[in-house]
DNA sequence: CATCTGCGATTACATGTGTAATTACTATCG
DNA sequence: CGATAGTAATTACACATGTAATCGCAGATG
């Protein structure tokens, strides 16, 4: 099932949190920054328990939501999608892709570095 | 203007060739594959018009294409919109999320290794 | 008890997208 | 010249998505 724009990010405030949050903390963390109205969360929020991406449980008068769909699971079928979309699969392109295009920063390149090192060790 | 997932299918048969191509020919590279009907093939070159991203010129009784969006700048943009939304616009985690999640390969890692050596050389 | 109020549930509606079928036009062939 | 065939243009239609407004119900309040 896929998950839309816009409900990635109520996603992303759920993963922002442990615990479970009111529909109200759900607008508080995302309704300004996107200029939406409290009742466009709501919808997203529906829509995402229809696909089983989140779950509710009652707190009194309310819900209390919380994600089913791990972020790593999310992170990993999105990345991987565009991976093998624009680059076969394979990971150094998109790396050389930035490299001649954005211009790497020596902070990206060290950590890199320093990435591949650890990887290397760890045999 | 967006490209959506099946135009990008018909902007890659076109990418994959400098000159300009028949309608005839865009549906030999993607129809079979894809399943879909020449009309299918047709509306998306239609649609794919109406957005500029790729320009038509008469031949004869027909129509050849070629793509005006560089397949590049493309990339570029869903690449950097996946890394700006999942990734805080960092590369190095991507890579890192590569390495735990789907087990990077010597290949991988060596490629890797080689373009950051061949970045940090050309200063 | 009658009402208000805060939430969730339902309904709305325009646009985008996937996937075609149908229509219309224009060379070409008999 | 009229029929045919290959193309392109137009139309279709269901479902997804962005973005809400409205409805309805269970407690809180006077």
């Amino acid at each position: 099932m896929r998950i839309s724009e816009a409900e990635s990010i109520v996603m992303e405030a759920l993963w922002r949190h442990e615990g479970a949050q009111s529909a109200e903390d759900i607008v508080a963390a995302t309704a300004a920054a996107q200029g939406w109205q409290e009742a466009t969360v709501k919808t997203l929020l529906n829509r995402l328990l229809k696909k089983r991406a989140i779950a509710a449980e009652r707190d009194g008068r309310r819900y209390l939501y919380r994600a089913l769909l791990k972020r790593a699971d999310y992170v990993h079928v999105e990345s991987k999608s565009l991976l093998d979309r624009l680059y076969g699969g394979r990971i150094a392109p998109l790396v050389a892709h930035f490299s001649e295009r954005s211009k790497l920063s020596k902070k990206d390149i060290a950590e890199i570095r320093a990435l591949i090192e650890e990887i290397e060790r760890g045999r």
